[in-house]
RNA sequence: GGGCCGGUAGCUUAGUCAGGCAGAGCGAUGGACUCUUAAUCCAUAGGCCGAGGGUUCAAAUCCCUUCCGGCCCGCCA
């Protein structure tokens, strides 16, 4: 069988066979949270871009924000009072919080902080700039100019037909703020200014530059020309026949003069159970919500591993942890089959925190310590690991955090009890005999491993070891008619220090709690009564 | 009405472009480690590759038809 090459590295060469030099550009409209779905645009877009580095490609990564685009409608989100902005560009409209720049700021700047998480760190323009600084005039008076040629490819590809007073170019009305509500009536190309008339009654003149923006269709061409893009990840809505991608690439073509970019269609993340991301049927998680429960890693890893054209299926609850559990023994492994390296390689970026320190531990010990970062850290040292990197371990433990909060299933979830359970009155006297030795034997050595603590509890079924016979003694029987099963002395932990009958592995979890504690109630749980309480 | 993507083991999937013995991980089962508990290692089982037809010496792969799931266009981007 053929060798199997990463996604990303077919579209890198695909590519490639094209140009030497690439331009890999991703755009979102900040119109409101940002969601998981958007990050499957960015994350594929930065894999290629990572596939062309590899290939000692001459390449950028870009990231348009389309902050020029006009706000649709008062989003649930949003107070009643943004009704008066509807239509207006969302870089001119007011942050929702009052601490941003704008609107679009607003909901930007928390998705340029994910992607920095993420490691994806690309060189970010607004829109609004770029037609402010006027690097889209020339553009715009292409567009103007062969205002009929682009009309009829409109109506060609995607068989609508354009208002006899359509223009591919929509200005701003000075008086009211909106750009979806003026028409165009005459442009000038030498001054470069458009005359309008606008619903709200006001007529008047704008300048090309800054004073409205291309409609969607032809900017998506317009921008490719302008900033050189080669490479494009974007969602299945715009690939359809007929869509923007196949307008698009026309219009770049026939009107722009210049070749569209290699197109990378990804399909949509679903959510367990609710379906497809979608802003209008209101399934959202945001970036950031999600970034509060997945190590950014494995957000990667889940996005580079599948092929963009598949669905992917996220389940918050426990599937992630197997999800999580798979990325990191793909990332302990000495060699990992070809495919699955590459996978990894491309999942890995700098910046990104990464500890040895295995989800699933963190997951025990956050409940043994009540999610006191302090107290974990202790334990993390006594167990041999290093707490160096404080800031990326505290990453870890609120990804735990919120985990255990959020979506962990029942049975993954225990509490140490404060005082002596209940069920602690099912113990057959062999349990608690051995919980009594048990404490015994801690009290003498103090603190232990995992692994000794581990062995401890097997050995408490070999005639000759010192548990053993501490056992027959308090049984006050012979050590060889001592007959134990390892499975009910674990059971008997659990059960006295959590009230269940089973729980984390075992010796890291007593290493995990402190050696006074567990003597103290070990001891507590060997002399108790069922009648004391 | 038109179009796009997907359907491969119980689950998640690779392989489809470029036809050549269907591969992995998880889970399950069995075993090993002087140690089954949410650890590690080894092994085993599990498949009409959604269905039907066609092309071919040879089809998961190419062509046609069809079913299922998801989505898009026909408002706007």
């Amino acid at each position: 069988m053929a060798e199997i090459i990463h996604w990303a590295d077919v579209v890198a060469e695909d590519v490639l066979e094209q140009r030497k030099e690439n331009v890999v550009a991703t755009g979102i409209t900040p119109s409101g949270h940002i969601h998981i779905g958007n990050m499957r645009e960015v994350v594929t877009a930065d894999a290629v871009y990572r596939a062309l580095l590899d290939m000692e490609d001459s390449v950028k990564l870009i990231y348009i924000a389309d902050t020029f685009d006009p706000l649709r409608k008062v989003y649930p989100f949003l107070p009643q009072k943004y009704s008066e902005y509807v239509g207006m560009p969302l870089s001119e409209i007011p942050c929702p919080c009052g601490n941003c720049a704008n609107y679009a700021e607003h909901f930007l700047n928390p998705f340029l902080e994910s992607m920095k998480k993420l490691g994806i760190e690309p060189q970010v323009y607004r829109a609004d700039e770029l037609y402010k600084s006027g690097v889209y005039t020339e553009a715009v008076k292409t567009a103007l100019i062969k205002r009929d040629e682009i009309a009829a490819i409109l109506s060609e590809v995607s068989g609508r037909k354009p208002a006899s007073d359509w223009s591919p170019f929509n200005p701003i009305c000075e008086e009211c703020g909106r750009i979806n509500t003026t028409v165009v009536t005459d442009f000038d190309i030498d001054s470069e200014t458009v005359d309008y008339t606008c619903s709200c009654g006001h007529s008047g003149t704008v300048f090309m530059q800054g004073g409205g923006k291309l409609t969607w269709r032809v900017d998506w061409a317009a921008r490719w020309k302008i900033l050189g893009v080669t490479v494009e990840p974007f969602g299945k809505d715009h690939a359809s026949r007929g869509g923007s991608y196949d307008t698009g690439k026309l219009i770049s073509r026939e009107i722009f003069g210049y070749e569209p970019p290699h197109p990378v269609v990804y399909e949509w993340i679903m959510l367990a159970d609710k379906g497809a991301m979608s802003s209008s049927t209101g399934v959202v998680v945001s970036i950031s919500d999600m970034l509060k429960v997945v190590p950014p890693e494995v957000l990667r890893y889940l996005i580079i591993r599948t092929r963009p054209g598949k669905h992917i299926q996220f389940d918050p609850g426990l599937p992630l942890l197997t999800l999580v559990d798979e990325y990191e023994r793909l990332n302990q492994a000495d060699q990992p089959p070809d495919y699955n390296r590459r996978v990894l390689e491309l999942s890995k970026a700098s910046g990104i925190c990464h500890t040895e320190i295995p989800f699933k531990h963190m997951v025990t010990l956050h409940q043994v310590a009540h999610g006191d970062l302090e107290q974990i850290l202790n334990i993390l040292k006594r167990a041999g690991y290093s707490t160096d990197d404080r800031r990326c371990i505290k990453e870890l433990v609120d990804n735990v955090s919120n985990w255990l909060d959020m979506y962990a299933p029942p049975f993954a979830k225990f509490s140490v009890r404060d005082d002596l359970p209940p069920q602690t009155a099912t113990l057959s006297d062999v349990q608690k005999a051995f919980l009594a030795a048990m404490a015994e034997v801690i009290d003498e050595k103090g603190d232990m491993s995992g692994e000794q603590y581990h062995n401890l509890v097997y050995q408490a079924k070999d005639v000759g070891s010192r548990i053993h016979s501490k056992m027959a003694d308090i049984l006050e029987c012979d050590e060889t008619e001592l007959k134990v099963n390892p499975k009910d002395l674990f059971k008997a932990i659990y059960t006295v220090i959590l009230g269940q009958s089973s729980g984390p592995k075992a010796g890291w979890f007593l290493s995990s709690l402190e050696s006074d504690f567990l003597v103290r109630r070990f001891t507590e749980a060997f002399r108790y009564e069922p009648g004391d309480q």
